[in-house]
DNA sequence: TTTTAGTACCTTGTATTGCAAGGTACTGTA
DNA sequence: TACAGTACCTTGCAATACAAGGTACTAAAA
């Protein structure tokens, strides 16, 4: 058991929160997902993106189109539905929730944090 | 593609820093611990727990006594080691870096709500 | 023309974990 | 002796992050 190996787990689910709502705010393609997570400290693979914008696509949640690009292959730019928003939403509750949970069960080492 | 799946898949790893922060407070038991989670609004079933109080157990993280208790069968009483203490630390900054990640990639969500 | 570098796309298989569903065993009471 | 309540545990499944591999397009260099 590894810190490393936690910090994966506890991605879980998150990056769908992430990567939808990166989407949302400006239609977007693969490549330029991957960098915007990394400026918020968000390693993500392409092995990991793909599959889920997959997923994504294929529940409805996310749409795409063809854009030609200067000087490379062309991309494909995502877009959030409307039921893609819903889910978001719903999401971002569960998220909000989770934090506040976790928030309550460690009280004591916020506390801890606070003295040093 | 459902937001009940997804709220489980966002638990994944941050159950262990819960349950640890838990028994680093108090020494204590499982069906203990299950309702502090419950009272943080996190459900949390048998078939979790036990699971994962054995690997925790397994990496040296926690250690137990059995205590008597009346009126019922005894129980193990987990404690956090040294290690388990320091993964702790760990888990917590991870999740706390977690949380400024997500913060960030969603911060038009976050408008959005305070307009409400 | 051929090769190389850069970008963009995708797939397969593995490890991990939350949980449903089932079970055993101890205690005290009816 | 049977039952209810508590505490413990195991097996098998579903879901996802990722390593490691691959294809295909563009443009510039050899």
């Amino acid at each position: 058991m590894n810190v490393e190996n936690t910090k994966k787990q506890m991605r879980k689910g998150v990056l769908e929160l992430c990567i939808l709502a990166i989407i949302s705010e400006e239609e977007t393609y693969s490549t330029d997902i991957i960098a915007k997570l990394k400026e918020a400290e968000l390693i993500v693979k392409e092995g990991t993106l793909y599959p889920l914008l997959s997923r994504l696509k294929t529940a409805g949640l996310l749409h795409y189109n063809w854009r030609e690009s200067e000087n490379s292959p062309p991309r494909k730019y995502y877009f959030v539905t409307e039921e893609g928003t819903n889910f978001l939403n719903n999401l971002w509750s569960s998220w909000s929730q989770l934090v506040s949970s976790v928030n309550l069960t460690t009280k004591q080492l916020q506390t801890v944090e606070k003295l040093e």
